[in-house]
RNA sequence: GGCGCAUUGGUCUAGCGGCCCAGGACGCCUCCCUCUCAAGGAGGAGAUCACGGGUUCGAAUCCCGUAUGCGCUACCA
């Protein structure tokens, strides 16, 4: 499986540096939403920007809400949108890189990390033991709720005299660590997006640092990593734009300095709410099986939220690299479009070399969901390299090419009478012209789109019908589709023997 | 309820006091191209810049208030 254990600390960490370091710390609850990789996406084309480090840290300090395979699919999130990382863990679920490790806080946790940091809170007096039951605190927060007063911890356990605190200490029940907020005062800090924000400190209650499971809660951990890790910015969503004071007052009680914050905007679902499951398909990694396109969704998450001017709006990765600024970071929160995301999904798929586009949408047609079972696998894929040209301007998402190329491949289409028929003829005449029409490709020395073209077209004329009823019949009848990419190519690339056998089958099915 | 943040067409956005009775894009509609569908081209509908007060010669842009939305208010992050 892996390798040795890594060793931390080892090396080339250069303390005293101007250079950016920033992180995306995601805790592993489940696969993460498109609001996620949005915030690691803006992280990381900051560091890339400045020419700094962008750091991957685990937040998994929360064991109940732990999910297995969560830490896979955010580094493969990441991956598939080629945002890569200086520090955290490997690609491959082995081991680590980087001089500040671990990156995984439950390691940090054995080691003992928070503990300390905890009981340095505690011996400076910033900090307090706490043995409260959850069933106090729940019927607490009730009776203030129901006082109408703000909820928070009534600090019961905050100035205990010396015989109370060492009964507590002897008493073997679960205890947690809280930070003693300041009772008076504010606590204000300079957002790099929203410019000064203000609390006031008594509306802030002693929350907890180090849980009874001896893990430490997100305050804690995340300022205490933060520092060692010497990160730069803290660029992460809004929703953490009320614990900052917290934070703030953590950076002040250890006696160091904070780092700079940019709170994001966030990423909000059709009904302008939070992004959660009820939204549909949410998770980045769906919308990569549904066909979408790395570098599209790349640009189109770049845009939620940050714009150039008033007219770019497509960008390859090292272009945003090259442009982006927090300055240009809106403040207000982003509907994610998937009309607008599929639009630029076509831009993309329009313009890639039509050799990369067939080895794209390959595993789509083999895979489920794909083409039809008798169907044989793999395709052919020199036959493949003819038919994408054809549907290239037409895909939107890859997981549409089985619907847009099928006829291709399969020849379970039945064409029915009905659809046979085109407006101003009858089911004679369509048959008349579809035999007609076999006798000129019967005899068609080339079996090419000008040829077929030609001969076709005069064929209309003699016939007398107008060119798109000949061309919307033999359409159908080769394709079992009314909309389809240009006649004579496609029945170029089909080949011969199978147009032939189709329209043979479609001119009999009039005559029934 | 309290605190915080935000508020430009359905959506993403430009705008940081006069160039804006508001520009671009997606979507929508019409037309052109055309064998269908796309793509492309040309037009169009759609915003009293949330509302009300100020400040200013002048406000989408500054200030205050209100409303609305969202976020936070856990031994979750």
């Amino acid at each position: 499986m892996c390798g040795p254990a890594p060793r931390w600390a080892a090396g080339n960490r250069r303390s005293m540096s101007t250079a950016v370091r920033v992180r995306y710390a995601p805790s592993p609850t489940g696969i993460p939403h498109v609001g996620n990789i949005r915030t690691a996406l803006f992280n990381w084309l900051f560091a890339r920007h400045m020419g700094g480090s962008f750091i991957v840290r685990i937040e998994d300090t929360d064991q109940a809400r732990k999910v297995d395979g969560a830490v896979e699919a955010i580094l493969e999130s990441l991956a598939w949108l080629g945002i890569d990382w200086d520090e955290g863990p490997e690609r491959d679920g082995c081991g680590e890189r980087g001089a500040y490790g671990s990156y995984f806080q439950s390691r940090r946790k054995e080691e003992g990390l928070y503990d300390r940091y905890a009981r340095q809170l505690v011996n400076g007096g910033h900090a307090y033991v706490c043995d409260c039951t959850t069933e106090r605190l729940d019927s607490m927060r009730e009776a203030q709720r129901a006082a109408g007063q703000p909820p928070g911890y009534d600090r019961r356990c905050r100035n205990l005299a010396a015989q109370a605190r060492a009964a507590q200490a002897a008493n073997g029940s679960p205890k947690v660590v809280r930070f003693k907020v300041p009772e008076s005062g504010d606590t204000s800090f300079h957002d790099l997006i929203r410019d000064e924000v203000s609390f006031q400190n008594d509306l802030l209650d002693d929350f907890v640092l180090l849980k009874s499971d001896g893990f430490p809660t997100y305050h804690l951990a995340n300022v205490v990593d933060d520092h060692l890790m010497e990160v730069t910015h803290v660029m992460r969503a809004e929703e953490w734009l009320s614990s900052t004071p917290r934070h703030v007052l953590l950076y002040d009680a250890f006696g160091w300095t904070p780092p700079l914050f940019a709170h994001l905007p966030m990423i909000l679902g059709s009904d302008r709410s939070k992004l959660s499951k009820r939204h549909g398909a949410t998770s980045l990694l769906e919308y990569r099986d549904e066909g979408f396109l790395p570098e599209a969704m790349l640009n189109f998450l770049a845009l939620l939220g940050w714009s150039l001017d008033d007219k770019t709006e497509k960008f390859t990765s090292d272009e945003l690299i090259k442009h982006f600024a927090i300055e240009r970071i809106g403040k207000t929160g982003a509907i994610f479009n998937k009309e607008k995301l599929e639009w630029f999904n076509g831009v993309y798929v329009r313009q890639m070399p039509a050799t990369g586009l067939a080895r794209r949408m390959t595993p789509f047609l083999e895979g489920k969901g794909g083409l039809p079972a008798d169907v044989s696998r793999p395709i052919d894929q020199a036959y493949l390299s003819r038919i994408v040209p054809l549907v290239q301007e037409r895909v939107k998402r890859l997981d549409e090419a089985a619907e847009l190329t099928g006829f291709f491949f399969s020849d379970g289409i039945a064409p029915q009478a009905a659809d046979l028929v085109q407006k101003g003829m009858d089911g004679a005449a369509t048959r008349g012209a579809l035999e007609a029409a076999l006798a000129r490709m019967e005899a068609l020395a080339a079996w090419d789109a000008p040829a077929l073209e030609q001969a076709l077209r005069a064929l209309a004329g003699e016939l007398q019908v107008k060119t798109g009823q000949l061309f919307g019949a033999l359409r159908f009848a080769a394709t079992g589709s009314k909309a389809t990419p240009p006649l004579f190519d496609t029945l170029a690339v089909l080949g011969r023997e199978r147009v032939l056998r189709r329209v043979r089958r479609a001119a009999q099915a009039l005559a029934a």
